[in-house]
DNA sequence: CTAATGACATTTG
DNA sequence: ACAAATGCCATTA
């Protein structure tokens, strides 16, 4: 199964933790900008525990939305040591986690 | 195959 | 800064 939404879950797992994924940035490393696909691979997220769906944020800073519920979301982000204000997160830029992109 | 959906992004008012 | 409208891509019915 090596569908797009797998993609995104195995980039996913790449995620460290303490780190943040934007939509976007995802989508681009896929060389994609299914930035809405990977919003619905993460909605379905059949390897729910397995993949940090919680670690995926708007490109805004934002944090989006959350299948549990946003609340959820950010309690497990600042658990995870992000500070997040309301529905942002504060130093975004800081735990914004970079993909590797090869030549 | 066609239509509809969505945890988004960007532009315009 | 906020709200509304449009675009974009993959998945599912």
């Amino acid at each position: 199964m090596n569908s797009f939404n797998e993609r995104c879950y195995e980039l996913l797992k790449k995620v460290p933790k303490g780190k943040v994924a934007t939509y976007k940035e995802i989508a681009k490393a896929l060389k994609s900008k299914a930035y809405r696909a990977v919003g619905n691979a993460m909605n379905k997220n059949p390897y729910a525990p397995k993949v940090p769906c919680h670690r995926v944020i708007k490109s805004n800073g934002e944090i989006g939305g959350f299948a549990s519920g946003a609340k959820n979301k950010i309690k497990l982000l600042q658990k995870e040591g992000i500070k997040v204000r309301e529905n942002k997160i504060i130093d975004f830029d800081k735990h914004l986690f970079k993909f590797k992109t090869p030549v």
